[in-house]
RNA sequence: CGAGAUGUAGCGCAGUUUGGUAGCGCGUUUGGUUCGGGACCAAAAAGUCGCAGGUUCAAAUCCUGUCAUCUCGACCA
């Protein structure tokens, strides 16, 4: 990259608090996360986005796996009557489904839609997969891409198609499928919380924010360096919603045909915009260690002189021992200069210079992303301090941005409270219940309802907004 | 889908008003000097001007259409 470019966006990030948005999108430029396709709508994924994807995949699926599910793989193409069938359903997505209506030279009876979701076409499996209460539950979950035809679309928050995970479940008691649709919840909040160190809130999405066809949805809402929330993953209860049109009944130990609960959840790339959006500063992208594809990078100050390069990659070679992730950058058409900025814009949690002035006195320096603290350690106890600097690191990141987030919250209990604390936050505040309220916040103050927390101890009797009787605690914030 | 803007070398842009040899900076390649916070010198390579039609002796430039991207709105698990 450019020398210009670097200076422009330099300027781009030194304004990030005028212009969040334009910084967002120069972050995930420059860093070489994505790249624009001749699709529309549609982002090609690099190798260092992909990276951190693969990352959050294979650590959010062993979650998966230690909670008892099955990855299976669903077609990608979904007869329109299937996707008819329930009503709810297609009314929320028919806005929004791409078609398949030829094959090969031949005009297509019935249009087939590429998958925005797959709900119907796992009821349609899971119809014919069930007999017995015994045969139940079924816990499975896929990883693919789904497209939707989105009006407007931005990388990693909202593309035509992306990638993501969706699990779907079915039980015999609706006991057992709230059950699940919680402890799916709890699952996203821990990884958001304790893998990606980003603080989420939790809770039930009001009527008008439900998915399409759920009798209750669930949600972990994060907050952006601007104030606005983004949805970073959903738990959904469907009840019998889907069952019933689907036909998935089972023969229940006390010989009565019944329906079986159905639940489905999923995150998907958007989280990588999650972490860029909750962590990123001025200098660029910041990882937090457990999801950086690069942990610590070893660069090598003066690699001409005699030693260096063999010293630092002796460095290098004995943290990969470690099982740690690291990157030995040994270029030689670049200074380290561009070294230590080009790392730190793709956010790589540590830094190790080695150089001439180092390895004579047998030690290597260390710089902390997220601090920027440089320390000079000994070479031979790299193998307990670096590990231990990842670990802090991963606090610290967490730490900071929930002291962001809860400085960014406030209670609100009336309209100019509550204008004034959704521009650049979440407002927590008492609702009546009532739809016209979310709709008039809508339509003044471009604010949504996120979630209502499960502690519900109210902070006021009446409703924020028509000052009606309060039935609900609930977060209202600008959102992505 | 509505309003506005943009599309020219890998990246960032000028050139379009007034049609006439395809330009600049960075990057890239080669050689050399450098190297502890975005080095320097020299030479070189690289572009169907988003795409498709049209006008013209001649189109990056004018006309029509179309596609994509960005911003704002509407829509949106």
């Amino acid at each position: 990259m450019g020398k210009k470019n670097q200076q422009e966006f330099v300027q781009h990030i030194t304004a990030r608090n005028e212009d969040f948005s334009q910084w967002y999108t120069d972050v995930v430029r420059l860093a070489d996360l994505m790249d624009y396709t001749p699709v529309r709508g549609c982002m090609a994924i690099k190798p260092y986005g992909y990276a951190i994807w693969e990352l959050i995949q294979k650590q959010m699926d062993a979650e998966f796996k230690r909670t008892g599910h099955k990855n299976v793989s669903m077609p990608m193409l979904i007869p329109e009557s299937l996707l008819l069938k329930e009503a709810d359903h297609v009314e929320g997505f028919a806005p929004e489904v791409a078609w398949v209506t030829q094959g090969g030279t031949e005009q297509l009876t019935e249009r087939l839609a590429i998958r925005p979701t797959s709900e119907t076409i796992f009821c349609t499996m899971y119809a014919r997969w069930v007999q017995s209460w015994r045969d139940l539950p079924l816990l499975y979950n896929q990883w693919c891409s789904v497209m939707r035809w989105e009006k407007t679309t931005r990388p990693f928050l909202r593309t035509s198609e992306f990638l993501w995970q969706e699990g779907h479940t079915i039980h015999a008691t609706a006991e057992e499928a709230q059950e699940e649709t919680m402890k799916m919840l709890g699952v996203y909040r821990d990884f958001c919380e304790q893998v990606l160190a980003i603080p989420v809130y939790c809770g039930q999405k009001s009527e008008k924010e439900k998915f399409a066809g759920a009798r209750a949805t669930y949600s972990v809402e994060a907050m952006m360096q601007d104030g606005k929330a983004l949805q970073s993953g959903t738990s959904h209860n469907f009840g019998t919603n889907f069952s019933e049109p689907f036909e998935i009944k089972f023969l229940d130990k006390d010989g009565v045909q019944k329906f079986a609960y159905e639940t489905s959840w999923g995150t998907s790339t958007r989280l990588i915009g999650a972490i860029i959006m909750t962590h990123g500063d001025e200098r660029g992208l910041k990882l937090p260690p457990k999801i950086a594809p690069v942990q610590c990078v070893v660069v090598p100050v003066a690699a001409h002189k005699e030693g260096v390069l063999e010293g630092a990659r002796a460095v290098a070679d004995r943290l990969t021992a470690l099982g740690l992730r690291v990157e030995f950058d040994d270029r030689d058409n670049v200074t380290p200069g561009w070294k230590f900025n080009e790392w730190e814009l793709k956010g790589v949690p540590v830094r190790i210079e080695v150089g001439p002035r180092d390895l004579a006195e047998n030690k290597v320096v260390c710089v902390r992303r997220d601090t920027f603290d440089k320390q000079s350690v000994s070479i031979d106890e790299i193998e307990t301090v670096i590990p231990e600097m990842l670990d802090a690191i991963q606090t610290n990141m967490f730490e900071i941005a929930r002291t962001f987030r809860d400085e960014h919250t406030a209670d609100v209990f009336n309209m100019d409270e509550l204008e004034k604390q959704v521009n650049g936050g979440y407002a927590r505040a008492m609702w009546c219940g009532d739809q016209a309220c979310e709709d008039l916040i809508k339509e003044k103050y471009s604010a949504t309802s996120r979630c209502m927390p499960f502690d519900q101890t109210p902070i006021a009797d009446t409703c924020v907004c028509c000052g009606k009787p309060a039935k609900k605690l609930i977060y209202f914030a600008k959102a992505y």
